[in-house]
RNA sequence: GGGUCGUUAGCUCAGCCGGUAGAGCAGCGGACUUUUAAUCCGUUGGUCGCGAGUUCAAAUCUCGCACGGCCUACCA
């Protein structure tokens, strides 16, 4: 790998040169001041004067102090330009011998690339029209000692963007892009519930019982309590202990953990919206999970139409919705109903696609197999699959008229789950059976089966309304929203392998 | 975990058939008072990811290892 931090002949005498001048500073008095106070953003000043033309803005001589990290910098003997970028843009400085001096514009000159700065003097417009700020006062703020990446094609290696995802933020304006638009993601979600009259709460990170998902969860160990805790694979235990507690309408955005593969579709730790709402069904949440998607596309994208990899999707038409079946034989129409149905050809068909199933599999088991298989990449265009077989959702309601499936649904979007949701079981005594199978599959050898939790079997028997429940993945929303290919890049820290 | 591709100066990249390294940016020195990836002249800088092997000779061929990208598996 790329060794970032190791010191080569070459870097070090980079870092060198730059330490020298540092040592100078230090002689000269404090080499890092922090009494220089900025009264703009870069932004600001460029909506607010954007418009103005020079004589304008030479009438005004209205006076800024701005502050940033020294991007682009042109020295022409007795008079320099420089960039400076702060968190909301950059502007460009204007420095000459005429303006601050010629010793001040001595020193600007052995300033590096990276160092940041802080500045003082009057709008103008150059000459080729861009607004600048006319110097009076330059100082030093923090000198930067290493090097940055290429000013113009800034850092492209991939680790070093995910392992120093600052150096990725200075030079990358795409990736500042794609996190000011995850934050709009998640404030616009939780303005869409906190508008409806959810209560936003936080539930542990820490269990005693893993519960809420089929995953595998990280295990550490609480030295006081002497007791083994599990990071959370789900807060879906605990949130619909609060409904049983009167918090009818309650959502949560928050960090789970599975310690499972790492893919550009994984990461350990990730993002997830879960909320429930009392008196509701699985039905109401697929149209509830539409006008919210719409909504969040329109504040952050201005559009419900976009395009994620070159393919476009369309938030504004009905989301698709199908049943497990019904989705296998709209992209492959050659399979019956009664093969669909029949267990020894579904076990067959698998076998050929080379696909392992649980020997305990019933039907409806090897039907999602199947559909996982053969169906979802090819879930493009938004679609809600529903009628989940109850074998594999222990938490969901059974349907009324067939009790072999759930009343819950999964929306899939760019052949990615993104959200699965349904009407939740709050028979206490069907949950508790559901629990002694799961335990039974998880004696059986299943790493991802749950536990059986007697404490959320006697919230449940208290008495859970009515209730409807999702879950919808963040980081995948994200991706989906910035046209991102790999979770890694809608999360600033991702998990990597030790450098060493 | 499996497959596959990659790793050359601080950064962005050349270097293809083996003859022991190059450009641009950054740095340093110089010219230049409206440039904007500034320009022009000069110049420093590399045990070519690590370790073996083949060879008179390896950045280049072979094998192993490390790390990463992509695909795949588990899953959201």
């Amino acid at each position: 790998m790329h060794d970032t931090d190791a010191k080569t002949p070459l870097e070090a005498s980079l870092v060198d040169e730059r330490r020298a001048k540092l040592t100078e500073l230090r002689k000269s008095g404090n080499a890092f001041p922090n009494d220089f106070r900025r009264d703009s953003l870069t932004s600001d000043l460029h909506r607010q004067h954007g418009a103005d033309d020079n004589a304008t803005l030479e009438a005004a001589a209205k006076l800024v102090r701005v502050a940033g990290r020294m991007v682009l910098k042109r020295v022409m003997g007795k008079a320099s330009f420089a960039t400076i970028q702060d968190m909301s843009g950059r502007i460009q400085l204007y420095i000459s011998n005429d303006l601050t001096g010629e010793s001040a514009h001595q020193a600007f000159k052995h300033h590096d690339l990276g160092d940041i700065i802080g500045a003082q003097g009057a709008l103008f417009r150059t000459k080729t029209g861009e607004l600048s700020v006319r110097v009076t006062q330059l100082r030093l703020l923090t000198k930067s000692l290493r090097p940055l990446p290429e000013k113009f094609h800034g850092l492209t290696d991939q680790e070093q963007k995910y392992r120093q995802r600052y150096l990725d933020l200075i030079t990358n304006e795409e990736t500042r892009k794609v996190f000011a638009s995850r934050y709009k993601i998640i404030q616009s979600i939780r303005e869409f519930f906190v508008k409806r009259g959810y209560l936003e709460v936080e539930t542990p990170m820490m269990h005693p019982i893993p519960g809420g998902a089929a995953a595998r969860p990280f295990a550490t160990h609480h030295n006081a309590l002497d007791m083994p805790l599990y990071l959370r694979v789900a807060p879906e235990l605990y949130l619909k202990q609060l409904v049983v507690g009167g918090m009818e309408k309650v959502f949560e955005i928050n960090r789970n953990f599975r310690n499972e593969g790492i893919s550009t579709r994984h990461n350990p730790e990730f993002t997830m919206l879960e909320f429930y709402e009392a008196y509701q069904d699985y039905i109401y949440l697929m149209d509830f999970t539409e006008v919210m998607l719409r909504e969040v596309a329109e504040k952050v994208l201005g559009t419900t139409k976009f395009t994620y990899q070159e393919r476009e999707i369309d938030f504004s038409k009905p989301f698709t919705r199908l049943t497990i079946t019904q989705a296998i034989q709209k992209f492959h129409p050659q399979f019956t109903d009664t093969q669909l149905s029949d267990r020894d050809f579904l076990i067959d068909q698998l076998q050929t696609l080379k696909v392992s199933h649980k020997p305990r599999d019933g039907i409806g088991g090897l039907q999602l197999t199947l559909f996982d298989e053969t169906v979802e990449h090819l879930l493009f265009e938004p679609t809600f699959i529903i009628d989940y077989p109850a074998e594999v959702s222990p938490l969901a309601r059974r349907n009324d008229i067939n009790p072999e499936i759930t009343d819950r649904f999964e929306l899939y979007i760019a052949g990615r789950e993104i959200a699965n949701g349904f009407s939740e079981l709050n028979d206490p005594e069907d949950q508790a059976a559901r629990f002694l199978e799961q335990a039974k599959a998880k004696e059986a050898g299943d790493a991802e089966a749950m536990h059986y939790d007697a404490d959320y079997i006697r919230a449940l028997e208290y008495g859970l309304p009515p209730t409807a429940g999702e879950g919808i993945g963040i980081d995948r929303l994200v991706m989906l929203f910035t046209d991102s290919p790999s979770i890694r890049d809608v999360i600033l820290f991702p998990q990597l392998r030790r450098a060493d």
